[in-house]
Order: structure tokens, then C-alpha cells, then sequence
DNA sequence: AGGTAAAAATGAAACGTTACAATCCCACCA
DNA sequence: TGGTGGGATTGTAACGTTTCATTTTTACCT
């Protein structure tokens, strides 16, 4: 038995396909019609092929997204409420993690696939062949969180606002000794963070030693870097570090050292979750805004597949510093002069 | 410039459609004529429409996948090596996150798109709406996880066998009072950890106190009880954990309770991640093993598509006693007289 | 009742492939 | 030289929709 098509629901309602399918997509029709189609459709358990419909309208209802690597919760989370949000425009993902492609690739075989639209977390800024096969694809794209040429629309995470409110409340409370631990400056990330951190400092009319500011390399062990920066007389006295895999490191390293928190040492992580705000003492963080950057890449997708928006945008969501109690006063033992 | 078609790639080439077709899709064909339909098409910048041959061939290449919670680092981990392994046979996934959506309604989803496969992991066991949901569902299915009637292909993670070996290393140590933190046991994971827990009791002639054999509901605080285990004269000198986010809190209320690991208190976690593994103890777990896990489901789903296989199978994968630091033998003051 | 305009329904032509029956071509043999 | 067999190629009918120009029906007005 095969599967019933449009054409068995015309047959079986006595009217035209063409009648059929305006009901179907909804399309104004008479009452009478609409109930003699309903009917037949139930009767026969007739349901759409989407196939043929995606080739006559030439789309997919297929979202293409390029996930640097799916085991990071952060993606995780953006997946979750971004899959919920498209569900809503009957949109759904089709993904692709980085491990073992190349990204030119996964972009062609999206094409080929004709995903409606298209978000992308390049894994480079400026390979020039990326560049060009992106602007060769004709869907809607969104970037996030890099810093693309701005012929694309990009949601960017406003890491350098973020880390300087964060710095400056280190300040505040009488640091001057922060560390900054953080990703390559190769990629855009990294830089606005630096910034924001130089300008909080600025602000205050104080200078930054260059030492504190720690880039991370990938699979490169931080912990004697980390070591080094947390003894000795002029040591850290605050941190701030890039996510909780490292967090956890740094709280055994303290404990190792005797160094307690918050009086001896504060810290704040960026990347908010579940254990970081139950540990002992509650970790302050500068939280991810996953909703909000999820809304804003749905909302600028959306503009450009229906056509409301001329020309990108790049929007820059806000983080939040969530206050917690892992940050405290500078001990009176390392202040400095003034 | 409207995309070129099959059409213009024979015009170009001067040969009829069905051979460019032949040739797009690596039938036989005489030297002469591939080679004529190749100038043509790279003359043309042809790719072939997926769509078109989707809605002929009546298959998407694609893979659905129902994944209760994409926050969970496990699924992600899961998908990365999915994705990796599907890419090899030219399928790509499609994924629902369970999150404000009934599974129901996404099979129908995945249905309607025609996916060419599924991976399901239920949110329930015996909703009898769901399983007929299933039946009808004529693609290749493989269910994960979760204790499905026979006729389904599934794979299962082993946990029977991987907590018994577990408690049985922990006997060993001369451990008696071993509690058990598990998921509830109207689900399968949580039904199979207890039997394990049980086998290895039996085996040694020991009869099992069921107090220590703990229930998690979700949302619920877990403290208290966890609190109350670890105190008084029979408290319990070893903890299984089912994750990492209750071992924090676990770490931390040891901590406050005077509890050092692995001198007072063994541990032992379900999952491994970078983290548990650099934390100070190193803590010993049972690994969950995401790459058999993904080898199974994806040569299982082939079988199915490629109809090699006659009929459903239900495979278990093993899970691994990973031994580190968090691990002692029983305190002396807290050894059972024998 | 007749005429007309608007609304509703129809029918057939796409969409870009694949698949298959029908042709064509050529080499080989008697 | 005239078949003949078989491989290579062709042409066309699907696949299940949507879309749009036509035709039919309905409702209204004089």
C-alpha cells in the first residue's frame, strides 16, 4: 500500500489538486471545499511529501548550522534554544561539527543541500578561499562571534564591555594585580577582550603590565604559567579566566598554594553554569547571553529570508556580571602604595 | 543567472540529459561522453540539485536525531563522532532537542521530512502512543539507551555489568556501606545500575542495605540527602555518582563535612571529562564509551538502509572502570566487624 | 430575468532529476 | 554484404507538489 499522494486526496474529495493544495498551504477557500478536502485527507491519512514540495518551492525549511565542536556545553545550550526557536517558524537544524571537516566543505555541502539559511562560527577571519565561498553562498548567513568582513551580518558576544565592567570591579574593590587569562589574539575574541581590559585600566588612569595578559594556546598545559603568576611577592591577586575547565584547575592550584578565595585571591569566570554557581564559594562569572544571542541571530536570519532587511547588520549582545562569592577585597598585604 | 540545470549541461555538452545523469552518478559510460559532460559542467559551474533528486530517489541523506538535552556535554560529544561517522556515507543530521517539544510530534516532524534514518532517544519507556508513533515510522530506527519491546534495533550503554565491576572494586578495597546515587528506576539506566549494585553484592554473599541505594529526582536538592549518608557511626565510607555536576557539590560538602578522598571517603563517577580527571584526587570513574557507542548506532542504522539485516538486534556496549586517586581502602574506624 | 463583476475552482504546465524502454551504432561473423 | 548481438545513448514518462491563466460558479444589481 502505497503512500497516498495529493492527487488520491483530489480523487477521493471529488475536486482538483489544485483546490487540494490551496487548502493544504491554507490559502482562502470556500468552507464547503475545506471540509471535503479535510475530510478525504483524514480519510485517506494523506500527509504532504515535503520533498516534493521543497522542489517546487525551492526550500528546504532547513537551517544549516557549523558548530566549532558540539562537546562545548556553550554550543550545547545555543543548539537547545535555537532549535526551539526555529521550531516556531517550522525551520530545523542541519548540522555540521568542525572535527574532521573543512569548513569550505561543510559550506558546499550545505549549498547542495539548499539549507534555507545558514549560522556559521568560522574557525578563521581571514582565510581569503572562506571569505569568497561565503559570499558565494546565496542564503541567508549569520556569523557569530567573529570579526567578519561587514558585507555579512554577524552576532558578536560583547566581550570587551563585559571584561571591562569586570575589570573595573576588580579595581574597585582595590586590585591591581589582575590577571587576564585568554584566548589567542589571532582570533577576535581574544583581542576585544584585551581591549576591554586595557580600557578599564585606562579609565582609571592606570598603566597594564603587559605580563598579566595571558594568551592561552590550545592543548598547552596553563598551569605553570598559572603557577608562576599566583606566588611571589608582586602575584595576582584576581583572575579572571576564560571558562570552568580551567576554573577548576585554578581552585585545586589555590588550594595547593593555600590561597584562599575570596580573601586571598578573587576570581571570576566567564561562562556561567551549573556547578560554578553551586561550588563553595559561588563563583562570580560573566555570564554568556545564550537567549539573547540566539534571538538575535533568529531575528536577523529571519529578516533576510523574508526580504525586510537592505543591507547587514552586525549586532553585539550584552554579558552580564553576575555577582557572586568568589570575589573580595584586596588582601592588606598586597596593596600597593598609593 | 538562474542556476544552471541537468538540461543546459547536456545542451552545453551536446549529449542527451539521461547520459549527463548517467555520468553525474558514475554509471558506466564510454570515455568520450564523460569526458564531454565533465567540460561541460565545470564550463557551466552545474551542481546538481539535491532537491530534485531527493523528490525522485525519495531520499534525503539525512538523519534524524532526537536528543533530550543538547546542554548535556555527553550528547555533544555523541554528535561530534556521529556527525564524523555519517559524513563518511554522505548523511547528515538532523537534530530536535526534546526541549518544549513532545517526541511525538518531532517523529511526525522527522517523518514529514522524510529522513532517511533515526536515532531516538525516548523520554519515556512504555507510553504506548509513542511506540505505535514508532512503528509507523518506516525508516531505519535505532533507539538509545532505553529499554525498548524487541522490535526495535537498539543500543544500550552497559551498565549493569560497569557498575557491578565498579561496587565489586570497591568491595574489594573492604568497603561495605557503598551508596548508590542513580537516575530514577522507572527508566531503564536507573533500574540496570541497581541490579548491577545488587550482582555484585550477591556475588559476595552480602545482603545489600536498600537506604544506600538513592533515587535522584530531577530538580530536587540532593543535598540533604547526601548530607545524612555521610554522617554517623554507619555512614557510607564509598559514593557512586552519576555525573559531574552532583560530584562538584559531592567534592565540596566532603570538604565541608572533614571528609578528605580518598582517605576517609572513595568516589567514584559515572561519566568522565577532562576535568575529573585533573582534579586533585584524580577521580576514578566508569566511563561512558561514546565512541563504541556511535560505531554501534551508525552500523547498526546502515544495516537497516542497506537492508542487510533480517531482523532488530539490541546491542550493549561496555562501559569502562577508568582506577585513579579517589579511590581507598575502608578506614579502619569504619570497618565492619567480621 | 438578464447581465456583470467578483469569487471560487479547475487544469495543466512547470520544478530538476532519475529510470527505463526504445533506439542507435558499431563490430563481428557467416 | 547483410544480419545480428550487445553496449552506448537517447527520449520521455514519471516523482508530488505549486502556481497561474482559464473557466465556472455565485452573488448582486437593475
Amino acid at each position: 500500500m502505497a503512500r497516498s499522494t495529493i492527487k488520491d486526496v483530489a480523487r477521493e474529495a471529488g475536486v482538483s489538486v489544485g483546490s487540494v493544495s490551496r487548502v493544504l498551504n491554507g490559502l482562502p477557500v470556500s468552507p464547503r471545499l475545506r471540509q471535503k478536502v479535510e475530510e478525504a485527507r483524514t480519510r485517506l491519512r494523506y500527509e504532504p511529501n515535503n520533498l516534493a514540495r521543497s522542489m517546487r518551492t525551492n526550500s528546504t525549511g532547513a537551517v544549516g548550522f557549523f558548530v566549532p565542536d558540539m562537546a562545548n556545553p556553550l554550543y550545547g545550550a545555543i543548539i537547545n534554544s535555537l532549535d526551539q526557536r526555529l521550531q516556531a517558524r517550522g525551520l530545523m537544524l542541519l548540522l555540521a561539527s568542525a572535527r574532521g571537516r573543512k569548513a569550505k566543505d561543510v559550506l558546499a555541502e550545505f549549498r547542495r543541500r539548499r539549507v534555507d539559511g545558514l549560522i556559521f562560527v568560522p574557525d578563521s577571519e581571514d582565510d581569503p578561499e572562506l571569505i569568497s565561498a561565503l559570499e558565494d553562498f546565496s542564503a541567508p548567513t549569520v556569523i557569530q562571534s567573529v570579526e567578519f568582513p561587514s558585507r555579512f551580518y554577524g552576532v558578536r558576544v560583547g566581550y570587551r564591555v563585559g571584561i571591562r565592567q569586570a575589570v573595573d570591579y576588580l579595581l574597585g574593590l582595590g586590585h591591581r594585580r589582575i590577571a587576564l587569562l585568554k584566548p589567542l589574539s589571532h582570533l577576535w575574541p581574544g583581542r576585544e577582550r584585551e581591549a576591554g581590559y586595557r580600557e578599564a585600566f585606562a579609565h582609571r588612569g592606570l598603566t597594564v603590565d603587559d605580563e598579566l595578559l595571558r594568551p592561552l594556546a590550545v592543548g598547552l598545559n596553563p598551569m605553570p604559567d598559572l603557577e608562576a603568576m599566583l606566588q611571589g611577592p608582586d602575584r595576582a591577586t584576581a583572575l579572571i579566566l576564560p571558562g570552568s575547565r580551567i576554573l577548576a584547575l585554578t581552585l585545586q592550584m589555590a588550594r595547593q598554594l593555600g590561597l584562599s578565595i575570596p580573601e586571598d585571591l578573587s576570581i571570576i569566570s566567564v561562562g556561567d553554569n551549573d556547578w560554578v554557581s553551586t561550588y563553595s564559594p559561588a563563583i562570580t562569572t560573566l555570564r554568556w547571553p545564550v537567549e539573547t544571542l540566539v534571538d538575535t541571530m533568529v531575528e536577523l536570519l529571519v529578516k533576510q529570508m523574508d526580504g525586510s532587511s537592505q543591507r547587514p547588520v552586525q549586532v553585539t549582545v550584552p554579558t552580564e556580571l553576575v555577582l557572586r562569592d568568589s570575589c573580595g577585597p584586596v588582601p592588606p598585604s598586597n596593596r600597593e602604595g598609593d
